[in-house]
DNA sequence: CCTACCGATCGGTAGG
DNA sequence: CCTACCGATCGGTAGG
């Protein structure tokens, strides 16, 4: 039985509890520490505990794991973000909700869910059109929230918005866990673009 | 004659004229757009109408090539920064002055000043050794800045250093030149930092 | 600056 | 999941 069919009767396809669902787990954090480049076929099966070439009978390609991760990635960050935001009604409650939701996600150490989404460059042609379409459907969420901000007239809400997406990005750069949490920072963010 | 000789008795010693100063320029214009790992030796090479190995010639190794370039071209950008900022008296207009200085820089499609500030993932470990450090001390001079402002006591001034350096990094991953200036951002950035 | 090459590493595959 | 391998590409070098 392929995937596809498995998925289609909505049985555990790659759960932790699959040898695929540990592979992913495994590729995950090394394409998040190492980047697209920085990681081989070899290490990913070396921390598997194979060789490079067995990998491929759980994967087509190197180039297709990246995107599934990267698609497993920001699918859970949506979820997450969205159900932060539903819990808030002022729009200003709503944007920090949405910066903390973002950046737990993106500055937890363990997070499998977040590789990078900042390799658009050293990526295949091929893999980088797929993410980029995906990440555009991801912003969208922020494009609503930002929509919906009381802000003055005068403020060109689409920098705004590519502003505050960078800014949120960026974060994972420079952050090592410890002094601040990532609400803390989400706070500061939101002060920060809170004009009105 | 070495090149230190040369340095030592102040000539030219790789400005445009020099085939040494080609070969950087070359250089520089690649690893901006395409990352240390993505441009090779011989990309390099041809860009330059020889062949990868005729390069050492002009350069100890790849690694020793990429941090030349990178100390010059912060060295570049601390240059025309410091010289914003002397023109302006009040801090939060010098703030304004070196976002904008920084950003004239950074995205300035032909600049070759200003590599890839943001690759240090993707570099050899002794690389970015010698790039982290070279980069905090260019960051002193936004910490001076940042001292200087008129900031609420209840402002954390190191995080708000953190996050406006990385607010200004960032821009160069969605910037397209066109609808707005480097000045147009800096105005929008530091209009959202400004706060009293 | 070129020819000709080195050892290492890469993604991926055939066959078992 | 392994053995054994493919062709491609990498940074770098010797010798001219």
């Amino acid at each position: 039985m392929s995937r596809t069919d498995a998925q289609a009767k909505g049985e555990d396809t790659d759960g932790a509890g699959t040898r695929r669902g540990q592979i992913l787990a495994i590729a995950a954090q090394l394409f998040a520490r190492k980047g697209y480049r920085g990681t081989s076929m070899r290490d990913i099966g070396e921390a598997a505990g194979v060789l490079g070439g067995s990998l491929y009978h759980h994967i087509k390609s190197k180039d297709a794991l990246f995107v599934e991760l990267h698609h497993a990635a920001l699918d859970g960050a949506e979820a997450r973000i969205a159900a932060a935001v539903a819990a808030q009604d002022d729009p200003w409650a709503q944007l920090e909700a949405a910066c903390g939701a973002l950046l737990e996600v993106q500055l937890d150490p363990d997070s499998l869910t977040m590789p990078m989404m900042n390799d658009f460059r050293e990526v295949p042609d091929a893999v980088r059109v797929a993410l980029v379409e995906r990440r555009d459907r991801f912003e969208q969420l922020f494009r609503a929230i930002v929509a919906a901000l009381p802000l003055p007239a005068k403020i060109d809400r689409s920098l705004y918005r590519n502003l505050l997406l960078s800014q949120l990005n960026s974060v994972a750069d420079w952050y090592r866990p410890g002094r601040l949490t990532p609400r803390d920072i989400a706070a500061q963010i939101a002060h920060l673009y809170r004009h009105d």
